[in-house]
DNA sequence: TGCGTTAAGCTTACAACGTAAGTGCGATGG
DNA sequence: CCATCGCACTTACGTTGTAAGCTTAACGCA
């Protein structure tokens, strides 16, 4: 009786908010079906009552991503709107590092990716864009989104004027000349004081929005 | 004496041209040690030899298919110049649709990859961009670039007007109402005859390139 | 000609992975 | 009180990347 409450049932919740926090902490490849029961207090066979697999555990890792992202409201400017659920998209998946390498290879989106789309098309819709032009829109914001997120996964320095070694490495080993819009690039402003990629990305959304607008034809 | 020739030497280049059309073939999960080398006549082994291990190998087909994407004219018109080599890059990309989802892995960029960007770099200054500016132009053009890639490559069907098996199933669970502008979107513009998602690529790039230009301050 | 060095194959072995199969226990419902 | 069943457990298998060591063929030089 005074273990009546022993341990908190499992339930596929619970076993995929602990792989997210997994893959936080050690990257996708870390969350294997036996840490990830070891953090639940569980045997490794035991999580297959509560999920198919580990790929269906991957999709509901992106699944929870999605279910991060703030909606925007309906009544709000679009442009406003957009703005908003575009750095709240981008701060989720900057908060989940694995989840755009992951993207790619998910062909079962889950509900609360489904309404994030949902909302996303009902904004514009509400802003006067025709379907087709709202899947235009859409397409071409999310492609700017992710792909930029992609880059910045990739980039070869993490902060403000600091590469990292890998970087050093490869900028040392540049033969002189060979790649010189490259050096250009790396020496007059990347590595300049003062420069943040982040930034670069507002730029780049600015200019997409203010070139969308909803048809008029 | 007769076997002078008995099998054609391995060398880096050999091994990881393999692992690019096992990939094509099986998928990247596919390019295990045991299989690659399998197909190059050897045993497993036998590749360390010639790569550091697996992640090696992964880097070199990322750079490969960078090699493939044709590299502009310096000459040309920079929006000419920049249409072609998108195109040609999202041909790469969708001929090895495993590139994409290993991009943000790989951290170590190889020779064809800097040499790719560099080329790009020299036309957006020869165009007349400040240093600045091409790279404001450079990561807003790349993002939508992969970005359109990694949605086109996760869409739940495959060419114009039809579905496949798991769309199909989403499409039917979804209840009445739930995602209205998903519905309307899936039946009055995507299922619609003659609808190819290819073309939402041309919409957005237009215009990107037509909001860009180099800066005259 | 013969010998030492080296490059590049080979075999063996191991820990870690996802998961199929089957066992056992504790709560719930008739 | 017993049957059922949900859920965790143990065991086991095939596959993965790769560390370690062995073998052999080619080559430089005495």
């Amino acid at each position: 009786m005074a273990e009546r409450t022993r341990r908190t049932p499992l339930n596929r919740e619970r076993v995929v908010t602990a792989a997210v926090a997994l893959a936080d902490e050690k990257g996708e490849p870390g969350v294997t079906m036996r840490a990830l029961a070891g953090r639940l207090g569980v045997e490794a066979m035991s999580l297959y009552n509560h999920v198919a697999g580990r790929d269906d555990i991957l999709d509901g890792m992106v699944d929870t991503v999605f279910a991060e992202i703030e909606l925007p409201e309906a009544g709000a400017d679009w442009r406003e709107a957009i703005r908003d659920r575009t750095a709240s998209a981008r701060a989720a998946l900057k908060r989940h590092p694995w989840a755009v390498g992951l993207m790619d290879s998910r062909r079962r989106p889950g509900w609360a990716t489904l309404r994030h789309h949902d909302t996303v098309l009902g904004v514009l819709r509400a802003g006067g864009f025709s379907v087709a032009m709202a899947a235009h829109a859409f397409s071409l914001i999310d492609s700017y989104l992710y792909g930029y997120v992609l880059q910045e996964l990739s980039l070869p320095f993490s902060g403000p004027g600091d590469l990292d070694e890998a970087a050093g490495d490869l900028v040392r080993q540049m033969p002189e000349g060979v790649y010189p819009h490259l050096a250009e690039m790396a020496v007059r402003h990347v590595l300049a004081e003062g420069y943040d990629y982040g930034e670069e990305f507002d730029f780049g959304l600015t200019l997409i929005l203010g070139a969308l607008g909803p048809d008029e034809a």
